[in-house]
RNA sequence: GGCGACGUGGCCGAGUGGCUAGGCACGGCUCUGCAAAAGCUGGUACAGCGGUUCGAGUCCGCUCGUCGCCUCCA
């Protein structure tokens, strides 16, 4: 069966067939680095990491592009008396632009990793894009879908809609219908022609601390710009698949296809995939009425939502057990239900490994067709849109013998040798390179591998230290790892290490 | 108000008009020194009403309820 994708331009399930065979360019909207990654968030990007992963299980040679936003994303009323997101929060912080956009983004990848999402293989900024940007701004300009009023440079969102006729196709909205329902709530829209117009370039207000030169004015660049940009450098005009979360459908995407039409009359992409919100107590997570809670909080168990700590690994497969296209509500009971059911799975990849058959039978028979019949519903149910909720069920199924097999209720002479390598091949590929799925010992193992090979590294230099009286270090060292408690203990021979209690 | 999605057994959650989704929790049984694990097994769900159909959780309509987007949001 080949693969299907829900595109949300077209409202279908459709056939996935990459521009380029055996290629896939696909390209996530990544996030504002303004503050502390939201779970919400996470789901988002576990959910194409598990699409991204897919992809590569099938054997596409995969270009992922995710963006970091780090300049342009505004709050509050639009294009006038806004402010950019971390703009604001520098100025609250009394820091740099980009110290705030550094320390975001540091714990935004720790954070992916923690969730084992493999990292895109570009990660494009829209600092970094400023030239691009602005030379996207001109060639819509030379086109005439957009004006230049006071330094800065709004879309004709009605001209493009009057020659193009598609804008408003992805987020089922009416043009007319955004300009009359606008008109309401117009203060301080007098720059724009129309209201649904957006602004693709700003003129910064003197305040205003992240500012770039420009044909028009010193300013910067509107949020959808980036996106429209970067995806065409790394991607090209038309690539496969745009990703993002639901939320972003309007008016992000939406106006990102008016740029890229606008600019080069091709849409970005052929297939747009959005991935669902994660509710908690059936709503949407919100900071203002306390509806949220944050990864480091189920980390930890210190949250009233909760009763006890989860693993990142334990959410992970929590997030698997829906479609990506289907709300999650996130509580602790379900959480628990994901545990065990987690750990089930890791249990069946271990017996996998353990067990040693011997005697298969020699031809197909009834368990070991229902075997194969099950692997081939797995991939079936991964083919379907991505659809990971029926791949974990058939799995159980599947583990359910393997479970039989390793009690002896059910003996190997019951199966073919080629069956139960399916098997194996099967749980191997799908927990560990599709789900992403790791067990929870292997990572504190991979701890204590990278803990032995830093204090390799320490105990050499301090060693050097030593071997030139350079007591200060040496002391400086072995002090501060009693502080974590790590003991050195010199002799003769040299120096070794102990954790203590 | 406009657009859209959804309401599945105690909980979470799949579901292409006809065949047991699955996980968790709960009951019974097997195994077991005890326990756990595992296996077998039980409750017979699709918001309500009407329609289409030989047949509907699945299609259509209405009602009720929930949620999302429409301003920044993954």
């Amino acid at each position: 069966m080949a693969l299907k994708v829900y595109n949300s331009l077209t409202r279908r399930k459709e056939e996935f067939r990459p521009l380029h065979e055996g290629r896939v360019g696909m390209y996530v909207c990544g996030p504002t680095v303004y503050s502390d990654v939201h779970l919400g968030n996470i789901r988002t990007f576990v959910s194409f990491d598990v699409i991204y992963r897919y992809l590569l299980h099938l054997g596409y040679k995969v270009r992922y592009v995710r963006n970091i936003t780090d300049v342009g994303h505004l709050e509050g009323d639009a294009d006038t008396d806004a402010e950019d997101k971390i703009s604001k929060r520098a100025r609250l912080e009394q820091l740099e632009p980009m110290e705030i956009v550094q320390r975001y983004m540091n714990g935004f990848h720790e954070m992916m990793h923690r969730f084992n999402n493999l990292d895109p293989n570009i990660e494009p900024r829209a600092t970094g894009h400023i030239i691009e940007q602005i030379q996207m701004v001109q060639d819509i300009l030379d086109n005439g879908y957009a004006y230049v009023v006071n330094g800065s440079v709004y879309f004709d969102t009605k001209k493009f809609q009057d020659e193009k006729g598609v804008y408003g196709q992805l987020s089922g909205r009416n043009l007319e219908e955004l300009m009359q329902e606008s008109r309401d709530n117009l203060k301080n829209q007098q720059e724009k022609r129309h209201p649904a117009d957006f602004a693709i370039w700003i003129k910064a207000a003197p305040e205003h601390l992240m500012r770039w030169p420009s044909p028009w004015s010193v300013g910067f660049p509107g949020w959808h710009l980036e996106c429209s940009t970067m995806s065409t450098k790394y991607l090209g005009h038309t690539f496969d698949i745009h990703g993002g979360g639901n939320d972003l459908k309007f008016p992000h995407h939406e106006n990102e296809i008016a740029q890229n039409i606008g600019a080069c009359g091709q849409a970005p992409a052929k297939y747009w995939l959005h991935a669902n919100m994660l509710l908690m107590n059936g709503k949407k997570m919100s900071k203002s009425d306390g509806n949220t809670i944050t990864a480091r909080q189920l980390f930890t168990g210190d949250s009233p939502h909760i009763s006890k700590p989860y693993s990142a690994m334990v959410i992970r497969y929590f997030m698997l057990m829906a479609h990506y296209r289907s709300t999650l509500d996130i509580s602790d009971r379900a959480l628990q239900a994901a545990e065990k059911g987690y750990q089930k799975m890791m249990n069946y990849l271990r017996l996998l490994d353990e067990m040693q058959p011997a005697q298969f039978a020699a031809e197909a028979t009834p368990a070991g067709e229902a075997i194969r019949r099950l692997i081939r519903e797995t991939h079936e149910g991964m083919d379907d849109d991505f659809n990971t909720a029926v791949a974990i069920a058939k799995m159980h199924e599947l583990g359910s013998y393997i479970n039989k097999l390793h009690a002896r209720q059910l003996d190997f002479s019951q199966i073919t040798a080629e069956t139960w390598d399916e098997l194996k091949t099967l749980f191997r590929a799908f927990i560990g390179d599709v789900f992403g799925l790791r067990s929870e010992q292997e990572q504190a193992d991979r701890d204590e591998q990278a803990l032995e090979t830093l204090m390799d590294i320490i105990l050499q230099l301090r060693q050097k230290a030593r071997a030139q009286k350079d007591w200060e270090t040496s002391d400086k060292i072995r002090d501060a790892l009693a502080k974590i408690n790590i003991r050195i203990k010199d002799s003769k021979d040299g120096s070794t290490w102990e954790r203590i209690a």
